[in-house]
DNA sequence: GGGGGCACCAAGCACGCGCTTGGTTCGGAG
DNA sequence: CTCCGAACCAAGCGCGTGCTTGGTGCCCCC
């Protein structure tokens, strides 16, 4: 009784199978919600309307599900930040435009980025987890060489210490995520705008 | 045997005993450095040198321990926050010091920050911490208030968005608790110093 | 110098957790 | 028609968790 079963059962594909992703992205919601400890696998197995065993058909453990989550996220937006050093400009227009390129990863990646904020340091506890400090470092240098390059040629501030400023920079885009909300009043792109304009000129009139 | 014991055991003063403070504070660095949920209370009850039933004696639950911590920290800043207000001024003024008001607790309560900020989240889940989303809101309303009131006076840009300003702030100076260092290069009043400059004037040059 | 009560110990209970195991269903290839 | 393998179920194991219970050592006051 109850044989009840899923619509299609797909092709193989294996690996990077689209079930799979689908399951990390159910993850990723209840992860970003409750928190990564407070998340049972039972609750994300009854999310994708399966039993918490059969999770363990596609992933070896927990860890896996928000290490895929994660790491994905962050090597697509690295590339990302690479592409825009590299097409060049003034200090200023790069730093816009990695601005720009954060507030927009809001709309597709609210989930990872969330759970990222929340889970960073008590993942850092792990040895498999390392790979996120490594990721912040590179993150961290690449703005950090916009900035002093900007200080440098006279665009920014001179009395300003590089270091403040970008972690002034990062956390105040990062943390926005926690009240952004994709049909709010703002598009990411708006924020962005708006987030630049007063970290560029100030609040004062 | 093994009859080793704590050197002294205090008089009665119950309620608001130090024995009691002095274990809310314990708690609060494991808290703050592991999370709420991943700090089990044998690991709270081992860093004060007893077991964890002991813990009972002081508390009724781990969930008391986090709202002690966390209330009477937020009821002391607001306290400090309406005090500035009444004391008056430019709005620039006022937001001057509310800014270094929050940067000096940083000092005192890194710890408790850092949990409430961590926290806050999976707490407002229980009806228990409901008031955290209280106390948020009267944080909120203030510094908005000083904020349109700058606007409104001609003391801040007209085209800004005195919400989106009030979260920029917030979130800014908040979650520069997760690196700050007492130890560190920086007081935590040269780091307001620095915030405050960047968030009035702006980065460029 | 006896008694009250604070602070703690020693032992363990009930429960929810991540994960395992052996078996079942069913679409598709030969 | 057969058989393989992807996807899932049903059941439950072992462990760590928050918390409980009954009892003990020791300081202070009278």
């Amino acid at each position: 009784m109850s044989t009840a079963r899923r619509p299609a059962r797909g092709r193989p594909e294996s690996e990077g199978s689209e079930r799979r992703a689908a399951l990390v992205a159910l993850a990723a919601e209840l992860f970003a919600e409750r928190g990564y400890r407070a998340t049972t696998v039972r609750e994300i197995a009854e999310s994708a309307g399966v039993l918490s065993g059969s999770l363990y058909h596609h992933f070896d453990s927990k860890e896996s599900i928000i290490d895929e989550l994660l790491s994905s996220y962050l090597d697509e937006l690295l590339a990302q930040y690479r592409a825009i050093v590299s097409e060049g400009g003034t200090s200023i227009e790069v730093l816009g435009r990695l601005v720009q390129a954060a507030f927009n990863s809001f709309d597709r990646h609210r989930a990872a980025i969330t759970v990222f904020q929340n889970e960073r340091q008590y993942l850092l506890n792990f040895p498999r987890f390392s790979y996120l400090a490594k990721t912040e470092l590179a993150f961290s240098r690449l703005w950090s060489k916009v900035i002093r390059e900007g200080i440098a040629g006279g665009e920014l501030r001179a009395d300003l210490d590089a270091k403040i400023v970008q972690r002034f920079m990062r956390d105040a885009i990062w943390v926005s995520v926690r009240w952004y909300r994709p049909a709010g009043r703002l598009t990411s792109g708006q924020l962005g705008e708006q987030y630049l304009s007063m970290m560029l000129d100030g609040m004062r009139a």
